[in-house]
RNA sequence: GAGGUUGUAGCUCAGUUGGUUAGAGCGCUAGAUUGUGGUUCUAGAGGUCGAGGGUUCGAAACCCUUCAUCCUCCCCA
């Protein structure tokens, strides 16, 4: 039976203090971006199938939430229902059946917008991106089916000046929330193609990213069992090997990249890349939080430049907190060629945890409601009503207890709620045309004239 | 999709080999205290032991099923 109410798997409810802390992050992250300039944009839940179908790999596929369409029963419909069905119990998708689904990303949703917009826009376009995302993948820490993604997005440009612009939004982000300690791993594609054009061929990139991406987590001989269970040769091993052991300062590891990849006209390419964005994105940056790290793939088969991935700092154990990377083509898949892009995401959800976990909320997050009016009756509660409607008149955040109640009552939930002054207006302050103003923090009291109430008393 | 953990009061958790009426701390309500909170003291309320089934004279405990939760793998933010 269970009469409870729920909320499904891998979502949540944010009270209070939670949006309060959660709208910190936003608001931090969206100050960057309109900094740097971008211009925001919303787009919409859901989208139909086909703009997000096999966009995201084979796995992403399976982690799309797809919503049933209506009408399932109708009579006209009922033999399409079942053969739809049919279709879906074989792996494949029906159009009968579904077809919208939940956004995965924000990146496709906006290569669609941009695909479907391109004549109006004005290029470079840069847009940020703050809104919720659906997975259908199981909850553990740091992942949820509901989580939200702030992303900043370049299209209509080649140049690696954007990239060193996101590479310095990572950082200020960060900086601003205290999160000193996060690494921002960078690599290139074109780098991870050379590698493969090196040993085994381009058909063989995907195998051979997905196993050395696990190199920190498994070690040097798992990923070459995995290889070689991915069907690679001993050679091709070995050169794989070296590749990985590359090892010192950012210039270090591009000297010795050079040296293995750099005959490569593609090698070349991204390690010319990566020089200039380590060079460009500032003194400080590059090499104490910029880690150019070779190992680094990403799943996102659409990327072909440089790549991001931004980790919280080791010892909290999270992972990725963000990532991105460039992309030559992403509106190709909607029919509009010709448009490159480079864009990077934060995740609020896992920054949350990640400031949580190292206690890095500032005070002021916390501060609802400044100033609370006790209610000592009704003539006087009147005249607080109105006493407290000139206060917020000039900005100072109050309210006044509800109904007539005992002091202790009314001082336990100003308490509860956090708030830093009271202000007692019972008869004799009627008479008086004064109130009494007391600092529940350092419990110092004044009584002053009602007129002097200000916002200048309850900081 | 595969594997594991935990589910007892509003919250955090005890609960012995299966044995009478299931406990503690915190919180809550009321009083000590009719205009001054946080401290203290006293009293009180609050449980279908996640749900369903089974074993047993007897189940919070053992078995099965199911749901939820957290974690690991896969993959990712």
């Amino acid at each position: 039976m269970s009469n409870k109410p729920s909320i499904p798997q891998g979502t949540r409810d944010f009270g209070p203090e939670e949006v309060r802390k959660r709208q910190y992050i936003f608001n931090t992250i969206r100050s960057v971006f309109e900094l740097y300039g971008f211009q925001p944009l919303e787009t919409p839940a859901m989208e139909n199938m086909e703009t997000l179908m096999g966009k995201y790999g084979e796995e992403g596929d399976k982690l799309i939430f797809k919503i049933l369409n209506n009408g399932l029963n109708d009579p006209k419909n009922q033999d399409k229902s079942r053969s739809g069905f049919e279709k879906v119990m074989e792996g494949k998708n029906s159009k009968d059946l579904t077809e919208r689904a939940l956004k995965y990303d924000l990146t496709i949703p906006f290569a669609r917008y941009v695909a479907m917009n391109h004549g109006q826009l004005t290029f470079p376009f840069k847009r940020y991106q703050i809104q919720p995302v659906w997975r259908a993948d199981r909850p553990q820490r740091g992942r949820y089916r509901e989580f939200y993604q702030c992303d900043a997005d370049v299209v209509g440009s080649k140049s690696l000046l954007n990239e060193v612009e996101l590479v310095n939004i990572y950082n200020e982000v960060f900086t601003q929330l205290g999160l000193t300690g996060y690494e921002l791993r960078i690599n290139s594609r074109k780098i991870l193609a050379a590698l493969a054009e090196f040993c085994g061929g381009a058909d063989k990139m995907i195998d051979i990213t997905t196993a050395i991406d696990k190199l920190d987590k498994i070690g040097l001989d798992k990923v070459k069992e995995e290889l070689a269970q991915r069907g690679l040769n001993e050679e091709q091993i070995n050169t794989i090997e070296k590749y990985l052991l590359i090892d010192g300062s950012n210039e270090e590891k591009l000297n010795q990249i050079e040296l293995l990849l750099g005959h490569l006209e593609i090698g070349k390419q991204g390690i010319e890349e990566l020089e200039i964005v380590n060079r460009e994105s500032g003194p400080g940056l590059a090499g104490s939080n910029l880690i150019i790290d070779f190992t680094l793939a990403r799943g996102l088969n659409y990327y072909t430049g440089i790549i991001f991935e931004a980790k919280a700092p080791a010892t909290v154990k999270m992972g990725s907190i963000g990532g991105g990377g460039r992309y030559d083509d992403l509106t190709g898949l909607f029919g509009v060629p010709n448009i490159p892009g480079v864009g990077i995401s934060f995740g609020v959800d896992r920054i949350y945890d990640v400031l949580k976990d190292l206690d890095l909320f500032p005070e002021g997050v916390y501060t609802g409601t400044q100033v609370l009016f006790f209610n000592m009756g009704v003539a006087e509660s009147s005249k607080a009503f109105s006493t407290m409607q000139l206060l917020r008149k000039q900005g100072v955040r109050c309210e006044l207890y509800h109904e007539q109640a005992k002091m202790d009552k009314q001082f336990k939930y100003a308490e509860k709620k956090n708030i830093g002054f009271i202000v007692i207006i019972g008869s004799t302050e009627v008479q008086n045309n004064t109130g009494v103003v007391k600092n529940l923090k350092t419990g110092t009291q004044q009584t002053v004239p009602l007129a002097d109430l200000s916002n200048k008393l309850f900081i």
